[in-house]
DNA sequence: TGTGAGTAGTCAGAAAAATGACTATCATGG
DNA sequence: CCATGATAGTCATTTTTCTGACTACTCACA
């Protein structure tokens, strides 16, 4: 009883079809939240099955028809009672700091290899947020837009996305330089 | 296949009971990998099924009897084939998140509790993991202990969670200040 | 002419994680 | 004397999540 909220939650941005849910949970929503394809359409069904979600046909001709999807009002209910129960830890699980943490007892060359392609990731998708900001927030300043904004949520969690990027790809640059200044200091010995 | 290699890096920190190795994941390991006590018996019967970590019962005389266990050989060489192999990318799931992500479709005021909660655990992590990296750096400079250190790898984690809980507490206060300031634009009207 | 990429979705089964209920002992405080 | 909290761990079951393998259609490119 976990993605359902956060499905929910994405659904707020507009209809979607499965497949476009799945395209922001690839962007925006991974930021909070991180889920594969096909769990998404397995948890729509479950949640149209609920009444939580209704979905209309819509009948494509150049590509395959889909379903578009959008909350409904006992979907809302739903997502009022899950934001007034308490919140569980946020929790992250990223094997590349396991391997960091080992560190000490593992060849560090591929670890090097690693951590500087995820701090180009980082940078990536810190452009990428960037851009989404951008065109959230229209041609309003940032504080004039959460002030006086419509739909604020997307941008809050954006917003945190981008400063967890950047935080990323700074401690990825950082432990790259410690891990390399050690290795040629062992080379010496 | 996820869970173990956590277990074998917090392992490296030395014998470790199942108990103790749970207040770990409590702490430093928390950063990048959450996981329940159970979880990790379990984890820990699996390991040692496999020879990837060994045990000792220990007799306690004030206490109930405990089995410390390390890593061995094979359990390195598990560690090892396990940073060539490529990193997944890092996840984070976050309840708040969801509900910041919803925010303009919900009640804030409870959500507004909820993210001060959430920035007073942020700082009360930060304090934690501040003094945990004084602990393990002794009384060398940042730098010095970097670069001569013998164990960095928890050292660099931990600067992590630092740099995450930091940026979480600063985010939650943020947002805090925006949720409420439309509250009062919105009575107004 | 067929190959790959993009759109749209489904199914079955395996793996991993979470939950709740347990058993013990000792120490501490009231 | 009883309750609470820390230490130390186990078991069984359910829930959730992940994985791989599928189907189908269209478009662009070589």
């Amino acid at each position: 009883m976990a993605l359902r909220h956060a499905v929910l939650a994405a659904l707020l941005d507009g209809e979607l079809s499965g497949y476009h849910l799945a395209k922001a949970f690839d962007v925006g929503v991974a930021n909070f939240w991180y889920a594969q394809p096909q769990q998404l359409y397995a948890e729509l069904t479950r949640l149209e099955q609920q009444g939580l979600v209704a979905g209309r046909e819509v009948v494509q001709e150049s590509r395959p028809n889909k379903r578009l999807f959008h909350v409904t009002d006992a979907g809302l209910a739903e997502l009022e009672a899950f934001t007034a129960a308490s919140a569980k830890p946020a929790f992250v699980r990223d094997d590349l700091m396991v391997k960091v943490q080992a560190a000490d007892s593992v060849d560090t060359a591929t670890l090097i290899d690693q951590l500087t392609e995820r701090a180009e990731i980082a940078r990536a998708r810190i452009e990428l947020f960037e851009a989404l900001l951008r065109r959230l927030r229209g041609d309003r300043g940032e504080e004039d837009f959460l002030r006086h904004g419509d739909r604020i949520g997307p941008y809050l969690t954006c917003l945190r996305g981008v400063a967890f990027e950047q935080e990323n790809r700074d401690w990825c640059l950082r432990t790259v330089a410690v891990l390399e200044e050690r290795r040629h200091t062992r080379a010496r010995n």
